[in-house]
RNA sequence: GGGCGAUUAGCUCAGUUGGUUAGAGCAUCUGUCUUACACACAGAGGGUCGCAGGUUCGAAUCCUGCAUCGCCCACCA
C-alpha cells in the first residue's frame, strides 16, 4: 500500500464528509427499540446570533458523547434544530430590511422588501413580517449547517427542525391548548415586568440585575391635621404622583402616632393612608416607605394586600402618561388622582407628562428644590441593583396588563423533585436548578407583545359594543393547528366579523420563545403527530446545554414534561462551561471579544479544534488558548506518522499470522497489560459523560507507552527477515493495540482516525468500514493474550531504558550511539522481569552486553552503570 | 446577605474511594537527524498543592475557619 507522505486536514475533511454523507452512517433507525437507542435533545442554536468559538466548544462536547455511544452500538437519535423564533431574528429583519411590524395591518401578498432601504421603516402586517423572518433565517441556517458539518458533528440531518416552522408552531400551540384544558394556563390582568423599549412583558427567567448609580432623596410628606412632617427616602421621586400609601414598621416608636392618619404627598398634595407593615424596614432610609404604583415588586405586594388604588403613570412606552388631578373626595377612577390642590398638582405634572422616567425624575427633584419645603436634606448617592430584561437597555417597569400565565408556583416542590430524578453532569449543577426553582416568586408569564413567534391560538368574542370579552375565548380545533388568529378566522365566524360588535378578535400576542424551546424533545419526537414515535424517544437520554440557561431552557423543559406527562424530559443533563478570553472574561458578542470559528478550523483543522474542546471538563469554564489547538494539531500529525509506521511494519505479514494468540513475548504481553486498565477506565469515564478523562487516558497511553516506548523497543524485532515468533508477536501487538487506540480517539478526532482506519482496519471482518460505526474497544479483543509473567515487566523495562537514555543524553550523544556494556542493578524480585525484556532493551539502545544483578535500590526500580562505546574521532 | 464552584510548576490544567519521590502539556535550558515523525526524540531545571487550625501512623485529597476570584440568587423604599 502506498501511504501518503503528508497529512492534509482540509483534504481529508472534504473527502470524509462526502463519504459519511453518502453512506448515511449517522442516520437514526426508527425500527430499533428504545433500549438500543441513545436519544439526544440537541440545543437549537440561535441562528441570528453571531457564530463564535464557544459554539464549537460546547457542540463538540455533545458529539464526543454521541460518537462514543454510536461505537457502543447504540442507534443514535441526534437531531439538529435552529432557534429562529424570537427577538434576535426580529431585530435582524428590522435592521436588514427596514420594516416594522404592526400586528393589526392586513396581509399584503405582493409585498416585497428590499435590503438596505433607507428612510422610515415600512409598516407591515405580522404575516408579512414573519415571511421576511423566514427568508432571512434561511441564509443564517446555511452558515450554521456548513460550520457544524465541517466541525464533524454527526447529526442526522433528516431530523432537522426549527423553532418557528410549521411543525414547531403546531407543537407549541397544541401544548398551550392542552395545558389550558388542564387548567394549568390562565390569563390575568396584573402588574407585570415590562420592557419599555421592546414593549413586551417578560418573565422572571429573563431578568438580569445590573448595578446602577442611584440616590436616596429625602422628601417631606405632610400629615393631615398636623404640622409634623414625615420624611420618606426614595430612589424614585418621579413616582411621587403615583404614591398610594405610606408605610412604617408597626414597632417603630418614631412613627407610631402617625399610623391611621393620612399623609399628604408634597407637590401633588394627594392624601394617602399611613399604615403599619412588618415588611417596612426601620433601618432602611428613614424607616418610612412610600408605596407607588409601581416602583418595585414589594409595591405590588402592598398594593394587593391593602387593596390600594391604581395610579399608573408610566405608560407602555416608558413615557409618563396623561393623568388628571381632581378634587379630593371625587371617587377614584382611572387616570384621575384626588388632590387637595388639583390646580397646582396639574401644573407640576404638566412639566413631566410625556417625559421619560429619567427626565421626569430630574424635573420632580427640581420642582421640589424650588418649592423649598419639600427636600429634607441633601440626597445620598448609592449604587443598587436594578432589574433589566436580559436583552434590554433600560430598567424594567411594572405595568398592569393582561397576560397569559402557566401555573408553576404551586408546583415548586414537585419540580425540585423532578430535578432530582435527572442526573446532572457535573452533579453540583442540580443544586443550581433546585435553587432557582425554590426562588421562583411568580407564575410563568407566557405572552409576549412581539411578532416573530408562535401566535397564541386564541380568539375572543366581542360584545355588542365591540368590547373584548376575555372570558369568552374561542379555541381552534386541534386538527387546524397551527393557526394565526390575526389572519385566520374561528369556526362559525366570517372574516368580516373581525373586530366588529358581536364578532371576534384574535389574540395579538405571541408566546414566549421559551414556551416553544421548552418543547424541543416533543418537537423532535413528533409528540403531536406520531405518538408511537414519541414513546420511542421520550424521555430522552441526554440534554446538552450551557449552565447559563439552567433557569430557562432546562427549567422550562422540565416544567413542560411534568405538566404534560408527569415525566422527566431526559435522564441526563450535560453542561458545558463557557469560553473565556485570555483575560478570563466570558466571550460574547456584546463584549466584542469573540473569535470567529472558520479561520481556526482553516488554520488547525477540525480535529485540532475538537481536541481543544475535548480537553475541557464538563461545567468548567475554559480560557481560549491557541496553544491547545497546536497541541491538537500535533496529536493529529503524530497519529498520522505513528499509524503509517506501525501499519508499515506489519502490512506485509499475512493477516492470519497477526492474531492475538501469536503474542508471546514478555514485553508485548506487558504492553497489553498496560492497555487493559486504560480501556476499562476510559469506557467507564465515557459512560459517565467524562469525555475529557477518556481522551486523556487514550492520549497518554498512545503517546507515551505506544509511541515513545513500545514502538521503539519492538521495532527492531519487526525488521527480522524471517517470520520468527518474536517478529510475529511484535507485529500482532502493534496491530492489536493500534487498532484499539485509533478507535479510542475516534470520537474526538473523527477525520484523522477515519483516514487511518481506511488504510487497513476497514477490511477487518469484526469491524465496520467506517471507524465511527465500529465497536468501541473491549477487553474481549485481548482475551487471547495472556498476562505477562511478571507484573512489573513494563515499568522495569521503562525504568532501565530511561536510565540508559539519560546516560546518553548526559554524554551528549545520539540515542543511536552504541553502548559497550550496561550493568543493571534491580531488586531481587525484579531480576527476572528485567531479564524477560532485556533483548528488546538491548536491541533498542544498541547495548552489546547487558548484565542484570540483584541489589538494593533506594529510589525507583533500577540503577544502571553504562559504558558507552568510544566515539570515533571526527576527521 | 444566601448558595455553588475554583485556588496545585512561569502559563493552561490532571490528580478516581486518604498511601512510596505531587503529574502532564506549553514555555525555559541542554543535547540528538535515530531505517515513522525535527510539526520529532532524549534529558534537565522549576511546586512549603491559597492561608490557619484540626482528624489520622500518614492529608493536595477529610473536617473547621479565613482570604481571593468566578458564577447563581436575593436585597432594590
Amino acid at each position: 500500500m502506498d501511504l501518503p507522505k503528508k497529512y492534509d486536514p482540509q483534504e481529508a475533511e472534504q473527502k470524509w464528509l462526502e463519504s459519511w454523507d453518502a453512506s448515511g452512517i449517522y442516520k437514526w433507525d426508527p425500527s430499533k427499540s428504545r433500549d438500543e437507542s441513545f436519544v439526544v435533545d440537541t440545543p437549537p442554536p440561535t441562528v441570528s446570533g453571531s457564530l463564535h468559538v464557544g459554539h464549537l466548544f460546547s457542540y463538540s462536547h455533545q458529539d464526543f458523547i454521541v460518537r462514543f455511544q454510536r461505537m457502543m452500538g447504540k442507534n443514535i437519535f441526534f437531531p439538529i434544530g435552529w432557534d429562529d423564533n424570537g427577538l434576535p431574528t426580529e431585530r435582524r429583519v428590522q435592521n436588514l430590511l427596514n420594516v416594522k411590524c404592526e400586528a393589526h395591518l392586513p396581509y399584503d401578498p405582493d409585498f416585497k422588501a428590499e435590503r438596505g432601504k433607507k428612510g422610515n421603516a415600512t409598516p407591515i402586517s405580522r404575516k408579512n413580517f414573519v415571511e421576511l423572518c423566514d427568508e432571512v433565517i434561511v441564509d443564517d441556517e446555511k452558515a450554521f449547517k456548513q460550520l457544524w458539518t465541517r466541525l464533524g458533528m454527526s447529526y442526522d440531518w433528516d431530523q432537522e427542525y426549527a423553532t418557528i416552522n410549521e411543525h414547531s408552531r403546531r407543537t407549541s400551540q397544541y401544548s398551550f391548548l392542552e395545558l389550558l384544558e388542564k387548567d394549568e394556563i390562565y390569563q390575568a390582568e396584573r402588574p407585570v415586568m415590562w420592557d419599555v423599549d421592546f414593549q413586551t412583558a417578560i418573565a422572571q427567567a429573563e431578568l438580569e440585575d445590573k448595578e446602577r448609580p442611584s440616590a436616596y432623596n429625602f422628601i417631606r410628606f405632610g400629615v393631615e391635621g398636623s404640622e409634623e412632617k414625615l420624611v420618606v427616602a426614595t430612589t424614585r421621586p418621579e413616582l411621587l404622583p403615583a404614591c398610594v400609601a405610606v408605610l412604617v414598621h408597626p414597632e417603630d416608636k418614631r412613627y407610631a402616632d402617625f399610623v391611621g392618619k393620612n399623609a399628604i404627598s408634597p407637590l401633588f398634595e394627594v392624601p394617602v393612608p399611613i399604615k403599619a407593615d412588618a415588611k417596612a424596614d426601620p433601618e432602611k432610609g428613614t424607616g418610612v416607605v412610600m408605596v407607588c404604583t409601581f416602583g418595585d415588586q414589594t409595591d405590588v405586594e402592598w398594593w394587593t394586600a391593602y387593596k390600594l388604588p391604581l395610579r399608573q403613570i408610566i405608560g407602555r412606552d416608558g413615557h409618563l402618561m396623561a393623568v388628571e388631578f381632581v378634587a379630593a373626595g371625587t371617587p377614584e377612577q382611572h387616570g384621575k388622582i384626588p388632590s387637595l390642590n388639583p390646580d397646582s398638582a396639574n401644573a407640576v405634572y404638566s412639566t413631566i407628562q410625556g417625559k421619560y422616567t429619567k427626565q421626569a425624575q430630574k424635573l420632580v427633584i427640581a420642582a421640589a428644590e424650588e418649592n423649598g419645603t419639600v427636600i429634607d436634606r441633601p440626597a445620598e448617592n448609592i449604587t443598587h441593583a436594578v432589574k433589566f430584561f436580559e436583552k434590554g437597555e433600560r430598567p424594567l417597569e411594572l405595568v398592569p396588563t393582561r397576560q397569559w400565565y402557566t401555573k408553576i408556583m404551586d408546583k415548586k416542590e414537585a419540580l425540585v423533585g423532578q430535578g432530582k430524578k435527572i442526573k446532572w453532569h457535573p452533579e453540583y449543577m442540580e443544586k443550581r436548578y433546585a435553587h432557582w426553582v425554590e426562588g421562583l416568586n411568580q407564575d410563568w408569564c407566557l405572552s409576549r407583545q412581539r411578532y416573530f413567534g408562535v401566535p397564541i391560538p386564541v380568539w375572543y368574542r366581542l360584545d355588542e359594543h365591540g368590547e373584548v370579552r376575555y372570558d369568552q375565548t374561542i379555541l381552534p380545533t386541534l386538527k387546524d393547528l397551527p393557526i394565526d388568529p390575526l389572519s385566520e378566522c374561528p369556526q362559525g365566524f366570517t372574516a368580516d366579523q373581525r373586530d366588529q360588535p358581536n364578532g371576534f378578535t384574535g389574540d395579538p400576542d405571541v408566546l414566549d420563545t421559551w414556551a416553544t424551546s421548552s418543547l424541543s424533545p416533543q418537537v423532535a419526537s413528533q409528540w403531536v403527530e406520531d405518538k408511537e414515535r414519541h414513546q420511542k424517544l421520550f424521555p430522552m437520554d441526554m440534554r446538552p446545554q450551557g449552565h447559563d440557561i439552567i433557569r430557562t431552557w432546562a427549567f422550562y423543559t422540565i416544567v413542560k414534561a411534568y405538566l404534560h406527562e408527569k415525566e422527566v424530559p431526559w435522564h441526563n443533563v450535560v453542561l458545558s462551561g463557557w469560553i473565556l478570553d485570555p483575560d478570563r472574561k466570558k466571550m460574547s458578542k456584546s463584549q466584542g471579544n469573540v473569535v470567529t470559528p472558520e479561520p481556526l478550523i482553516d488554520q488547525f483543522g477540525a480535529d485540532a479544534v475538537r481536541y481543544w474542546a475535548a480537553r475541557a471538563r464538563l461545567g468548567v469554564d475554559t480560557s481560549f488558548d491557541e496553544k491547545v489547538f497546536k497541541v491538537g494539531k500535533k496529536l493529529v500529525t503524530k497519529l498520522f506518522n505513528a499509524s503509517k509506521f506501525a501499519i508499515g511494519r506489519f502490512e506485509d505479514v499475512p493477516a492470519d499470522q497477526l492474531t492475538p494468540d501469536k503474542i508471546c513475548t514478555e514485553l508485548d504481553r506487558a504492553v497489553i497489560a498496560q492497555l487493559r486498565p486504560v480501556i476499562e477506565k476510559a469506557t467507564a469515564a465515557f459512560k459517565e459523560f467524562d469525555y475529557a478523562q477518556a481522551l486523556s487516558l487514550a492520549e497518554g497511553y498512545f503517546w507515551s507507552v505506544y509511541c515513545d516506548n513500545y514502538l521503539e523497543m519492538a521495532k527492531q524485532r519487526t525488521y527480522d527477515e524471517a517470520l520468527t515468533a518474536e517478529r510475529l508477536s511484535a507485529c500482532a501487538t502493534l496491530r492489536l493495540v493500534h487498532r484499539a487506540l485509533v478507535r479510542m480517539m475516534a470520537p474526538f478526532i473523527p477525520y484523522i482516525t477515519e483516514e487511518v482506519w481506511g488504510w487497513t482496519y476497514s477490511n477487518d471482518s469484526d469491524m465496520a468500514t467506517s471507524i465511527h460505526k465500529s465497536p468501541w474497544p473491549t477487553l474481549d479483543e485481548f482475551a487471547a493474550v495472556p498476562a505477562p509473567a511478571h507484573s512489573t515487566s513494563y515499568d522495569a523495562a521503562v525504568a532501565v531504558v530511561e536510565l540508559i537514555r539519560k546516560a546518553k543524553a548526559d554524554a551528549a550523544v545520539s540515542m543511536a550511539a552504541p553502548v559497550e556494556s550496561a550493568t543493571i542493578t534491580v531488586a531481587e524480585a525484579n531480576v527476572a522481569a528485567v531479564e524477560a525484556t532485556l533483548d528488546d532493551i538491548q536491541r533498542m539502545l544498541k547495548i552489546e552486553t547487558a548484565t542484570v544483578v540483584a541489589g538494593t535500590i533506594e529510589i525507583g526500580l533500577a540503577t544502571v552503570e553504562t559504558v558507552l562505546a568510544p566515539v570515533p574521532a571526527a576527521e
